[in-house]
DNA sequence: ATCCGGCTTGCCATGGTGGGAAGGTCAAGC
DNA sequence: GCTTGACCTTCCCACCATGGCAAGCCGGAT
């Protein structure tokens, strides 16, 4: 477990906390800080299965190599561009498969943009409406109000009113 | 066991199952048809205090008047327009107050829209940064992709490039 | 009397994130 | 040495809104 088992630690054997830190690894909370995902995400990927289970030090400290802040970076970035869990799960799958088609990844690009259109346009027509009821609102002290009468008019408002 | 259980009183004695069927209430299942809420939701709602615990049959099945429709139709309306249990709960009481002012609804349902609004800019976002990584990826066989790479890349791209 | 469909409660799951408790570990200061 | 404070560990709970399933009553029609 010396110079043999260092060699070999990726995704191996446990070892020393101060060992790993000269070795350039990263504590989660680093790891948290330098990907912009938090110590608490890091450890739930972790068990969801998303991202490989990180090596440990003796007294079971996570540990996390620049490879592994590449792959938590990669996870963030698919995160705010709106990618499910799943999604991504794919992404990685994707990323790491050399023989993959670029194809393969468009598609799952373009669905996704899809169902971004798809939210996008329920909610153009939520704020439409309610924009247009609140511009006939008088928004005074009256009790009088468009928009409460449209809530609790319940006559065919279900759709658009045609 | 706070608010909810608080709440929990009945707003009447129990009656009889046909009695009531006499008297033009409906059953929950028949209340969830003719309001479009599930039976499920009706009795959450219930749960959690949004709406009045409603009055019981002698064998203890939940019964609805005209009244509780229209309260149900409500939030189903507000929930269609996106409004959260907590927006609708405000809205409901505003609804019930004769002495309401519209700028109070107002207020709320603009709040609303600049929150729609928000969103609806952060998706844009999203949807528009991904159909530019598509468009640029060749989407064939080969494994070269923009979008994979700019999920891998982290470099700066983690916000808006201004 | 029996049967089916509806009702009751209650628990679990989703997705993604945060909060916190209870306990172990590390590094620095005395 | 020993204390202290910042970190780490696991585990559980909460959110929001909804769906599903199961076990067990009830209603009305046969």
């Amino acid at each position: 477990m010396s110079a043999a088992a260092t060699r070999h630690r990726h995704r191996g054997p446990r070892i020393e906390a101060s060992e790993a830190r000269q070795s350039g690894y990263f504590n989660i909370g680093d790891a948290a800080q330098a990907t912009g995902v938090s110590a608490k995400m890091i450890r739930h990927y972790e068990s969801i299965g998303l991202i490989q289970a990180a090596d440990r030090t003796f007294a079971n400290y996570r540990i996390y190599s620049e490879n592994d802040l590449h792959t938590l970076r990669f996870v963030k970035r698919g995160r705010s561009l709106g990618f499910s869990i799943k999604q991504i799960e794919a992404l990685l799958e994707l990323w790491s498969k050399r023989g993959r088609s670029s194809a393969q990844v468009k598609k799952l690009a373009l669905q996704h943009v899809d169902d971004l259109n798809a939210r996008i346009a329920e909610m153009q027509a939520m704020r439409d409406t309610l924009q247009d009821l609140a511009n006939r609102c008088h928004g005074d002290e009256r009790p009088d109000c468009p928009i409460l009468e449209d809530l609790a008019c319940a006559k065919g408002h279900d759709q658009k009113h045609p």
